[in-house]
DNA sequence: TTCTTTTATCGTATATTTGCGATATAAAAT
DNA sequence: ATTTTATATCGCAAATATACGATAAAAGAA
């Protein structure tokens, strides 16, 4: 962005979009998906199974470990990677903190 | 993107993708807070709290909703934006039918 | 050793996002 | 009728994200 405002909201804010931005493509959903499904955990076979090239798909796991939300662990020539389940249940857990229900029938709004 | 790949994913990845995205900004998680605690829920005074231009705070909203997480309805000069709780319900089955926690204590993965 | 396989990283092109000031628009106040 | 207030939109600049091919690096096979 122009400016990076980034810093003017606080952690909690910022924890909840950086946790929203990585499952923010549609590449990483379904990354996120075949592993916990445990359709896969090879890199070479989440390749072959989405539309994007190898590099490419190599970027959005590098994304996915930033975020914390898989674990890779280097086997021989392989990577294999896994869901880091309480990355998502933090995020569960601060979602709900965040977005309680206090307004679910507000008679004097909208 | 340099090529939009977004329609070889799956409606559902993008739909998660798309929720996701909207709330993958702090000032987008600022401003859902705000309103969904009932602080506010009109537009100048929601700017007023946000470190950001008026214009900005502008954008943000009509991101909200075009993802249908606020809906938003005209007083006079003034505008009032509230929250969708349908669309966080969805969004939350979406989320959990998607990330069933099959893989939870997968023996033979990392 | 040399070749192959697997994955990560680099460089680059293009698209999208973010942010702001200026402006438009429309209601309300004077 | 004019001015003020509130909000949306436009146009632009800068930052990020997305995608790919080429290449690097490192393990394994020949």
């Amino acid at each position: 962005m122009a400016h990076n405002k980034k810093e003017e909201f606080s952690k909690r804010e910022n924890e909840l979009a950086d946790f929203a931005n990585a499952i923010s493509h549609p590449a990483r959903v379904a990354i996120l998906k075949q592993i916990a499904d445990q359709e896969t955990c090879i890199c070479g076979e989440i390749v072959e199974v989405l539309p994007l090239a190898q590099s490419t798909v190599s970027q959005h796991l590098k994304e996915l470990l930033k975020a914390e939300l898989i674990t890779g662990t280097v086997d021989g020539v392989k990577s294999c990677y896994c869901i880091n389940w309480k990355t998502f249940e933090k995020f569960e857990k601060t979602f709900n903190e965040f977005f309680k229900r206090t307004n679910s029938n507000n008679p004097k709004c909208c």
